[in-house]
DNA sequence: AAAATATGAATGAATG
DNA sequence: CATTCATTCATATTTT
């Protein structure tokens, strides 16, 4: 139904396009299609502080990554702006849902994420020969005080308060009254 | 090589009856089964003409929903982005019909600071103007139609040729030494 | 069960 | 920096 329009195969490869090593040179171009190396590096160097380079550092660390695949500067500067950004909102639109439901006695996770930062790149075979020699320390961040990025596991809970008391209410005290104003 | 997945693994979920009326219970978590009933005040709250909800709004709404059933706010959040985006993309597909002859030739492609400029953006439809008191019932069914249209040139152009292929080096002499100072 | 389709989730790219 | 749009990917659901 969609369908029928934009007439643009896209190469369902399954498994995530993100194949390493090709290069990516393809034909398939639009958007920046970042390689798992070039998403760890970045990652590492997210982690290890580094939350809005400079355009000098963009520079350098964009011609790096050219090695595993076509990358532009600005590919590194969207993706610093959008990890972060998104990092943040995470913690912001963290579930703050309390009340209603109350049987919610038991635990919640220390730490509620907005939603489950999958950071478990698969060991690529090629890691051995990505040989990052990433020795950033602490960088000096003149943005906020480096958070200490945790490496969070996946959120393997799936602790869903169930509803399962709603039984045949008509109508809940639902009463969505948003004022935009 | 195709060994780079995306590394997005869900645990999973067995038996997402959407059927809320009845139990609904039981769902594993997985991604974000919406019940019935939520994905009505959903609707209906989009049909109104919500189509943006802040994160405050967002809260609220996640809250109330969640007497149904398990939601967090990025349910929310992404529901009406899909949904939008979806209601668009369809309106879309039947902007074919005029074939307007008036091609314009925007040389420009909207770079970010790193080239020149450029504001030739359409204007902005700024369809957000939905003022009203949602009320969960649909008193007055305020339906605004799709107002504007972007049209906005998308330039998936592929500009800048895929690196050369590398294939005498052996190892990518990854060196992320980065020099702040 | 396979194919088609609907939809939740993720992320690159902008814009203000 | 935040907010938003467009595209794409991964599943769930429905259809054949």
């Amino acid at each position: 139904m969609e369908e029928g329009l934009s007439g643009r195969f896209y190469i369902k490869a399954a498994g995530g396009v993100r194949g390493s090593g090709g290069g990516g040179g393809g034909t398939k171009c639009g958007r920046w299609n970042p390689t798992t190396e070039q998403v760890k590096v970045l990652t590492d160097l997210f982690r290890a502080g580094l939350r809005t380079p400079s355009t000098d550092q963009i520079q350098k660390i964009s011609s790096q990554l050219s090695f595993y695949g076509k990358i532009e500067s600005k590919n590194v500067f969207y993706w610093f702006q959008n990890h972060k950004a998104r990092e943040r909102q995470k913690r912001r639109k963290v579930s703050v849902d309390e009340k209603d439901v109350n049987i919610r006695r038991e635990e919640k996770i220390p730490q509620p994420k907005y939603f489950a930062e999958v950071t478990n790149h698969v060991v690529e075979p090629a890691a051995d020969r990505v040989i990052q020699t990433l020795q950033l320390f602490p960088i000096t961040s003149f943005d906020e005080p480096e958070p200490a990025e945790k490496l969070r596991l996946r959120v393997g809970e799936c602790r869903e308060f169930a509803h399962t008391f709603v039984s045949d209410i008509d109508h809940p005290p639902l009463d969505l009254r948003l004022s935009f104003f």
